[in-house]
DNA sequence: TTTGTTATTGGAAACCATTTCCATTATAAG
DNA sequence: CTTATAATGGAAATGGTTTCCAATAACAAA
Protein backbone atom coordinates (compact mmCIF):
# COMPACT_ATOMS: atom_id res chain seq x y z
CA UNK A 1 0.00 0.00 0.00
CA UNK A 2 2.38 2.87 -0.97
CA UNK A 3 0.03 5.87 0.09
CA UNK A 4 -3.22 6.35 1.98
CA UNK A 5 -5.81 6.72 -0.60
CA UNK A 6 -5.68 9.68 -2.47
CA UNK A 7 -2.56 11.57 -0.85
CA UNK A 8 0.74 11.43 -2.56
CA UNK A 9 1.65 10.80 -6.14
CA UNK A 10 -0.01 7.61 -7.65
CA UNK A 11 1.45 4.35 -7.02
CA UNK A 12 2.38 4.13 -10.75
CA UNK A 13 4.96 6.35 -11.12
CA UNK A 14 7.27 4.67 -9.62
CA UNK A 15 6.76 1.86 -12.10
CA UNK A 16 7.00 4.14 -14.69
CA UNK A 17 10.37 5.67 -13.82
CA UNK A 18 11.82 2.70 -12.91
CA UNK A 19 11.58 1.11 -16.30
CA UNK A 20 13.33 4.34 -17.86
CA UNK A 21 9.37 5.96 -19.25
CA UNK A 22 9.05 9.50 -18.77
CA UNK A 23 5.97 10.46 -16.86
CA UNK A 24 4.01 12.71 -19.27
CA UNK A 25 0.99 14.87 -19.14
CA UNK A 26 -0.33 12.58 -21.73
CA UNK A 27 0.65 9.34 -19.80
CA UNK A 28 -1.15 10.60 -16.50
CA UNK A 29 -4.38 11.84 -17.76
CA UNK A 30 -4.69 8.01 -19.92
CA UNK A 31 -3.75 6.22 -16.12
CA UNK A 32 -6.09 8.64 -14.72
CA UNK A 33 -9.38 7.33 -16.85
CA UNK A 34 -8.29 3.67 -17.29
CA UNK A 35 -8.44 3.68 -12.88
CA UNK A 36 -11.57 5.83 -12.64
CA UNK A 37 -13.71 4.54 -15.69
CA UNK A 38 -16.04 1.49 -16.20
CA UNK A 39 -13.59 -1.46 -18.07
CA UNK A 40 -13.00 -2.24 -21.67
CA UNK A 41 -12.45 0.96 -23.14
CA UNK A 42 -11.36 1.41 -26.66
CA UNK A 43 -8.69 3.97 -27.65
CA UNK A 44 -10.97 6.26 -28.94
CA UNK A 45 -13.50 5.65 -26.05
CA UNK A 46 -10.11 6.94 -24.19
CA UNK A 47 -9.76 9.94 -26.52
CA UNK A 48 -12.77 11.32 -26.04
CA UNK A 49 -13.04 11.26 -21.99
CA UNK A 50 -9.40 12.92 -22.04
CA UNK A 51 -9.83 15.35 -25.37
CA UNK A 52 -12.04 18.31 -22.87
CA UNK A 53 -9.22 18.49 -20.74
CA UNK A 54 -6.29 17.34 -22.43
CA UNK A 55 -7.63 19.08 -26.33
CA UNK A 56 -3.79 18.22 -27.75
CA UNK A 57 -3.74 15.00 -26.75
CA UNK A 58 -3.84 13.08 -29.74
CA UNK A 59 -5.32 9.59 -30.85
CA UNK A 60 -1.81 8.42 -31.87
CA UNK A 61 -0.59 9.06 -27.95
CA UNK A 62 -3.24 7.36 -26.36
CA UNK A 63 -2.43 4.27 -28.85
CA UNK A 64 1.70 4.47 -28.20
CA UNK A 65 0.71 4.59 -24.29
CA UNK A 66 -1.63 1.70 -24.14
CA UNK A 67 1.33 -0.09 -25.87
CA UNK A 68 3.29 0.67 -23.00
CA UNK A 69 1.06 -0.15 -20.49
CA UNK A 70 0.09 -3.34 -22.06
CA UNK A 71 3.71 -4.02 -22.03
CA UNK A 72 4.49 -3.05 -18.42
CA UNK A 73 1.39 -5.51 -17.29
CA UNK A 74 -0.45 -2.37 -15.99
CA UNK A 75 -3.31 -2.72 -18.67
CA UNK A 76 -4.60 -5.55 -20.52
CA UNK A 77 -5.87 -5.53 -24.15
CA UNK A 78 -8.89 -7.13 -24.78
CA UNK A 79 -10.42 -8.48 -28.01
CA UNK A 80 -14.02 -9.27 -28.46
CA UNK A 81 -14.14 -9.52 -32.18
CA UNK A 82 -15.81 -6.77 -32.81
CA UNK A 83 -13.11 -4.45 -34.52
CA UNK A 84 -11.58 -2.46 -32.14
CA UNK A 85 -9.55 -3.16 -29.05
CA UNK A 86 -10.90 -2.69 -25.59
CA UNK A 87 -8.20 -2.01 -22.78
CA UNK A 88 -8.80 -2.52 -19.11
CA UNK A 89 -6.58 -1.57 -15.61
CA UNK A 90 -4.92 -4.58 -14.44
CA UNK A 91 -5.50 -3.48 -10.72
CA UNK A 92 -2.40 -2.08 -9.86
CA UNK A 93 -0.62 -3.87 -6.83
CA UNK A 94 -3.71 -4.55 -4.44
CA UNK A 95 -5.20 -7.52 -5.86
CA UNK A 96 -5.22 -9.38 -8.94
CA UNK A 97 -9.17 -9.92 -9.28
CA UNK A 98 -8.43 -12.52 -12.34
CA UNK A 99 -11.76 -12.55 -13.89
CA UNK A 100 -12.66 -13.79 -17.36
CA UNK A 101 -15.71 -12.11 -19.38
CA UNK A 102 -19.16 -12.96 -20.86
CA UNK A 103 -18.94 -11.41 -24.57
CA UNK A 104 -23.05 -10.75 -26.14
CA UNK A 105 -22.91 -11.47 -29.85
CA UNK A 106 -26.19 -9.14 -30.42
CA UNK A 107 -25.48 -6.23 -28.47
CA UNK A 108 -21.53 -6.69 -27.75
CA UNK A 109 -22.08 -6.07 -24.30
CA UNK A 110 -18.97 -7.43 -21.55
CA UNK A 111 -19.81 -9.16 -18.23
CA UNK A 112 -17.16 -9.63 -16.35
CA UNK A 113 -17.47 -12.81 -13.85
CA UNK A 114 -14.95 -13.86 -11.22
CA UNK A 115 -17.86 -16.93 -10.33
CA UNK A 116 -16.37 -20.51 -10.62
CA UNK A 117 -13.04 -18.58 -11.38
CA UNK A 118 -11.65 -21.17 -8.92
CA UNK A 119 -12.34 -24.22 -10.26
CA UNK A 120 -11.28 -22.94 -13.47
CA UNK A 121 -8.27 -21.68 -12.62
CA UNK A 122 -8.05 -25.02 -10.56
CA UNK A 123 -8.21 -27.09 -13.81
CA UNK A 124 -6.94 -24.29 -15.76
CA UNK A 125 -3.55 -24.94 -13.70
CA UNK A 126 -3.69 -28.50 -14.43
CA UNK A 127 -4.41 -28.36 -18.00
CA UNK A 128 -1.16 -25.87 -18.40
CA UNK A 129 1.03 -28.58 -16.75
CA UNK A 130 0.03 -31.21 -19.06
CA UNK A 131 0.02 -29.52 -22.12
CA UNK A 132 3.39 -27.56 -21.40
CA UNK A 133 5.04 -31.07 -21.26
CA UNK A 134 3.25 -32.92 -23.74
CA UNK A 135 3.87 -29.98 -26.28
CA UNK A 136 6.91 -28.44 -24.49
CA UNK A 137 5.27 -25.20 -24.52
CA UNK A 138 6.06 -22.50 -21.88
CA UNK A 139 2.31 -21.22 -21.16
CA UNK A 140 2.12 -17.65 -19.97
CA UNK A 141 -1.56 -16.53 -20.49
CA UNK A 142 -5.02 -18.03 -21.34
CA UNK A 143 -8.23 -16.78 -22.88
CA UNK A 144 -11.41 -17.62 -22.00
CA UNK A 145 -14.50 -16.26 -22.99
CA UNK A 146 -18.05 -17.38 -23.29
CA UNK A 147 -20.21 -16.12 -26.28
CA UNK A 148 -24.22 -15.93 -26.17
CA UNK A 149 -26.63 -13.49 -25.60
CA UNK A 150 -27.47 -11.48 -22.85
CA UNK A 151 -30.59 -10.81 -20.91
CA UNK A 152 -31.86 -8.06 -23.33
CA UNK A 153 -31.19 -9.35 -25.99
CA UNK A 154 -32.20 -12.82 -25.82
CA UNK A 155 -35.41 -11.28 -24.50
CA UNK A 156 -36.29 -9.32 -27.88
CA UNK A 157 -37.05 -11.65 -30.62
CA UNK B 1 -22.28 -41.39 -43.26
CA UNK B 2 -23.63 -39.91 -47.17
CA UNK B 3 -21.21 -41.69 -49.27
CA UNK B 4 -18.63 -44.29 -49.34
CA UNK B 5 -15.40 -42.02 -49.44
CA UNK B 6 -14.71 -40.35 -52.22
CA UNK B 7 -17.30 -41.46 -54.63
CA UNK B 8 -20.68 -38.98 -55.24
CA UNK B 9 -21.71 -35.71 -54.51
CA UNK B 10 -20.10 -34.49 -51.06
CA UNK B 11 -21.96 -34.03 -48.62
CA UNK B 12 -22.33 -30.35 -48.48
CA UNK B 13 -23.94 -29.99 -51.74
CA UNK B 14 -27.43 -31.32 -49.87
CA UNK B 15 -26.51 -28.62 -47.19
CA UNK B 16 -26.00 -25.88 -49.47
CA UNK B 17 -28.81 -26.28 -51.87
CA UNK B 18 -31.16 -27.15 -48.57
CA UNK B 19 -30.43 -23.60 -47.69
CA UNK B 20 -31.36 -22.13 -50.75
CA UNK B 21 -27.72 -21.39 -51.45
CA UNK B 22 -26.37 -22.16 -55.28
CA UNK B 23 -23.36 -24.33 -55.76
CA UNK B 24 -20.76 -22.46 -57.34
CA UNK B 25 -17.54 -23.04 -58.80
CA UNK B 26 -16.10 -20.96 -55.73
CA UNK B 27 -17.35 -22.00 -53.37
CA UNK B 28 -16.98 -25.91 -54.37
CA UNK B 29 -13.18 -24.78 -55.00
CA UNK B 30 -12.95 -22.98 -51.56
CA UNK B 31 -14.73 -25.92 -50.02
CA UNK B 32 -11.84 -28.31 -51.17
CA UNK B 33 -8.96 -26.49 -50.27
CA UNK B 34 -10.32 -26.57 -46.38
CA UNK B 35 -11.26 -29.57 -46.75
CA UNK B 36 -7.78 -31.04 -47.77
CA UNK B 37 -5.40 -28.60 -46.69
CA UNK B 38 -3.98 -28.05 -43.38
CA UNK B 39 -6.31 -26.03 -40.76
CA UNK B 40 -5.96 -22.58 -39.34
CA UNK B 41 -6.07 -20.51 -43.30
CA UNK B 42 -6.47 -16.97 -43.82
CA UNK B 43 -8.85 -15.76 -46.49
CA UNK B 44 -6.17 -14.69 -48.65
CA UNK B 45 -3.92 -18.72 -48.15
CA UNK B 46 -7.31 -19.90 -49.19
CA UNK B 47 -7.03 -17.29 -51.93
CA UNK B 48 -3.53 -18.34 -53.04
CA UNK B 49 -4.38 -22.28 -53.22
CA UNK B 50 -7.15 -21.79 -55.31
CA UNK B 51 -5.66 -19.20 -57.86
CA UNK B 52 -3.71 -21.41 -60.03
CA UNK B 53 -6.58 -23.31 -60.71
CA UNK B 54 -9.30 -20.58 -60.95
CA UNK B 55 -7.31 -17.64 -61.56
CA UNK B 56 -10.81 -16.12 -61.89
CA UNK B 57 -12.02 -16.02 -58.44
CA UNK B 58 -11.54 -13.23 -56.60
CA UNK B 59 -10.29 -12.42 -52.93
CA UNK B 60 -13.60 -10.99 -52.36
CA UNK B 61 -15.74 -13.79 -53.43
CA UNK B 62 -13.06 -15.78 -50.61
CA UNK B 63 -14.55 -13.58 -47.93
CA UNK B 64 -18.08 -13.67 -49.07
CA UNK B 65 -17.69 -17.44 -49.44
CA UNK B 66 -16.33 -18.21 -46.12
CA UNK B 67 -19.30 -16.21 -44.10
CA UNK B 68 -21.76 -17.98 -45.31
CA UNK B 69 -19.37 -21.01 -44.50
CA UNK B 70 -19.51 -19.71 -41.18
CA UNK B 71 -23.50 -18.75 -40.40
CA UNK B 72 -23.56 -22.77 -41.98
CA UNK B 73 -21.49 -24.06 -38.90
CA UNK B 74 -19.03 -25.87 -41.69
CA UNK B 75 -16.12 -23.53 -40.43
CA UNK B 76 -15.18 -22.11 -37.59
CA UNK B 77 -13.54 -18.63 -38.10
CA UNK B 78 -10.66 -17.86 -35.50
CA UNK B 79 -9.02 -15.09 -34.23
CA UNK B 80 -5.13 -15.56 -33.30
CA UNK B 81 -4.30 -12.10 -32.82
CA UNK B 82 -2.15 -11.51 -35.65
CA UNK B 83 -4.58 -8.89 -37.39
CA UNK B 84 -6.32 -11.66 -39.82
CA UNK B 85 -8.80 -14.04 -39.30
CA UNK B 86 -7.95 -17.60 -39.95
CA UNK B 87 -10.71 -20.52 -40.74
CA UNK B 88 -10.90 -24.15 -40.11
CA UNK B 89 -13.17 -26.81 -41.39
CA UNK B 90 -15.58 -27.81 -38.82
CA UNK B 91 -15.03 -31.52 -40.07
CA UNK B 92 -18.72 -32.10 -41.43
CA UNK B 93 -20.99 -34.59 -39.99
CA UNK B 94 -18.42 -37.54 -38.57
CA UNK B 95 -17.33 -36.14 -35.90
CA UNK B 96 -17.07 -32.94 -33.73
CA UNK B 97 -13.67 -33.52 -33.24
CA UNK B 98 -14.10 -30.37 -30.55
CA UNK B 99 -10.43 -29.13 -29.63
CA UNK B 100 -8.34 -26.01 -28.86
CA UNK B 101 -5.64 -24.21 -28.92
CA UNK B 102 -2.28 -23.10 -28.02
CA UNK B 103 -0.92 -19.85 -29.97
CA UNK B 104 2.89 -18.99 -29.05
CA UNK B 105 2.93 -15.08 -29.40
CA UNK B 106 6.40 -15.28 -30.88
CA UNK B 107 6.49 -17.02 -34.27
CA UNK B 108 2.25 -17.41 -34.28
CA UNK B 109 2.31 -21.38 -34.87
CA UNK B 110 -1.39 -22.87 -33.70
CA UNK B 111 -0.86 -26.26 -31.70
CA UNK B 112 -4.47 -27.99 -31.71
CA UNK B 113 -4.97 -30.38 -28.58
CA UNK B 114 -7.87 -32.15 -28.00
CA UNK B 115 -5.95 -33.43 -24.02
CA UNK B 116 -7.94 -32.58 -21.60
CA UNK B 117 -10.80 -31.83 -23.07
CA UNK B 118 -12.99 -34.22 -21.31
CA UNK B 119 -12.20 -32.39 -18.10
CA UNK B 120 -12.34 -29.00 -19.56
CA UNK B 121 -15.70 -29.76 -21.44
CA UNK B 122 -17.20 -31.12 -17.99
CA UNK B 123 -15.85 -27.87 -16.15
CA UNK B 124 -17.19 -25.82 -19.30
CA UNK B 125 -20.57 -27.37 -18.83
CA UNK B 126 -20.88 -26.47 -15.15
CA UNK B 127 -19.88 -23.19 -15.71
CA UNK B 128 -22.15 -22.25 -18.56
CA UNK B 129 -24.71 -23.42 -16.15
CA UNK B 130 -24.43 -21.82 -13.43
CA UNK B 131 -23.06 -18.12 -15.21
CA UNK B 132 -26.61 -18.43 -17.74
CA UNK B 133 -28.44 -18.73 -14.56
CA UNK B 134 -26.43 -15.85 -12.42
CA UNK B 135 -26.17 -13.50 -15.23
CA UNK B 136 -29.53 -14.76 -17.55
CA UNK B 137 -27.19 -15.70 -20.11
CA UNK B 138 -27.60 -17.91 -23.05
CA UNK B 139 -24.77 -19.30 -23.78
CA UNK B 140 -24.02 -20.43 -27.02
CA UNK B 141 -20.58 -20.89 -27.84
CA UNK B 142 -17.10 -20.16 -25.81
CA UNK B 143 -13.11 -19.81 -26.55
CA UNK B 144 -10.51 -20.75 -24.67
CA UNK B 145 -7.17 -20.57 -25.24
CA UNK B 146 -3.43 -20.61 -24.23
CA UNK B 147 -0.73 -18.23 -25.02
CA UNK B 148 3.10 -18.74 -24.76
CA UNK B 149 6.22 -19.98 -26.50
CA UNK B 150 6.24 -23.15 -28.64
CA UNK B 151 9.41 -25.23 -28.80
CA UNK B 152 11.26 -23.72 -31.38
CA UNK B 153 10.72 -19.86 -29.74
CA UNK B 154 11.27 -20.98 -26.26
CA UNK B 155 14.51 -22.31 -27.05
CA UNK B 156 16.48 -19.27 -28.58
CA UNK B 157 17.64 -16.47 -26.75
C1' DT C 1 18.30 27.32 -12.85
C1' DT C 2 20.22 26.31 -17.13
C1' DT C 3 21.60 23.08 -20.44
C1' DG C 4 21.90 19.00 -23.34
C1' DT C 5 20.34 14.61 -24.53
C1' DT C 6 16.84 12.10 -26.29
C1' DA C 7 12.23 10.12 -25.30
C1' DT C 8 7.84 11.63 -26.59
C1' DT C 9 4.57 14.06 -29.15
C1' DG C 10 0.70 15.48 -32.77
C1' DG C 11 -0.92 15.30 -37.19
C1' DA C 12 -0.89 13.75 -41.69
C1' DA C 13 -0.26 9.97 -44.37
C1' DA C 14 0.32 5.12 -44.93
C1' DC C 15 -1.15 0.55 -43.97
C1' DC C 16 -3.94 -3.38 -44.75
C1' DA C 17 -7.56 -6.77 -43.78
C1' DT C 18 -12.12 -6.59 -44.80
C1' DT C 19 -16.41 -4.59 -46.82
C1' DT C 20 -19.14 -2.13 -50.08
C1' DC C 21 -20.64 -1.00 -54.63
C1' DC C 22 -22.47 -2.13 -58.94
C1' DA C 23 -22.63 -3.66 -63.57
C1' DT C 24 -22.06 -8.34 -65.34
C1' DT C 25 -22.57 -13.35 -65.17
C1' DA C 26 -23.98 -17.91 -63.70
C1' DT C 27 -27.25 -20.90 -61.33
C1' DA C 28 -31.13 -23.54 -61.22
C1' DA C 29 -36.32 -23.60 -61.21
C1' DG C 30 -40.04 -23.90 -64.45
C1' DC D 1 -34.79 -22.58 -73.49
C1' DT D 2 -36.23 -18.70 -70.62
C1' DT D 3 -36.27 -16.14 -66.64
C1' DA D 4 -35.61 -14.42 -61.96
C1' DT D 5 -32.20 -13.44 -59.12
C1' DA D 6 -28.22 -15.16 -56.43
C1' DA D 7 -23.49 -14.68 -57.02
C1' DT D 8 -19.46 -12.68 -58.92
C1' DG D 9 -15.01 -9.82 -59.58
C1' DG D 10 -12.60 -5.77 -59.52
C1' DA D 11 -12.21 -1.21 -58.06
C1' DA D 12 -12.98 1.75 -54.48
C1' DA D 13 -14.17 2.67 -49.78
C1' DT D 14 -13.77 1.70 -44.90
C1' DG D 15 -11.80 2.11 -40.43
C1' DG D 16 -8.84 0.77 -36.76
C1' DT D 17 -4.13 1.03 -36.16
C1' DT D 18 0.76 2.21 -37.41
C1' DT D 19 4.34 4.83 -39.43
C1' DC D 20 6.83 8.97 -40.34
C1' DC D 21 9.09 13.07 -39.02
C1' DA D 22 9.94 17.63 -37.48
C1' DA D 23 8.79 19.92 -33.18
C1' DT D 24 8.54 19.54 -28.23
C1' DA D 25 8.97 18.24 -23.46
C1' DA D 26 11.06 15.42 -19.65
C1' DC D 27 14.67 15.04 -16.73
C1' DA D 28 19.63 14.06 -15.52
C1' DA D 29 23.61 16.56 -15.12
C1' DA D 30 25.98 20.67 -14.34
MN1 LIG E 1 -13.04 -7.30 -17.80
MN1 LIG F 1 -7.70 -25.71 -34.79
ZN1 LIG G 1 -26.86 -8.25 -25.66
ZN1 LIG H 1 6.88 -20.07 -31.68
Amino acid sequence: MPNREGLGPPWWQGKFRGCGYRLTIGREAILEVLAKSERHLSAEDIYMKIHPRHPNIGLTTIYRTLDVLSSLGMVYKLDFGDGRARYEFAEGPKGAHHHHHLVCTDCNRVIDYTDFIDEEVELLKQTEEGLSKKYNFKITNHLIQFYGLCEKCSGKK
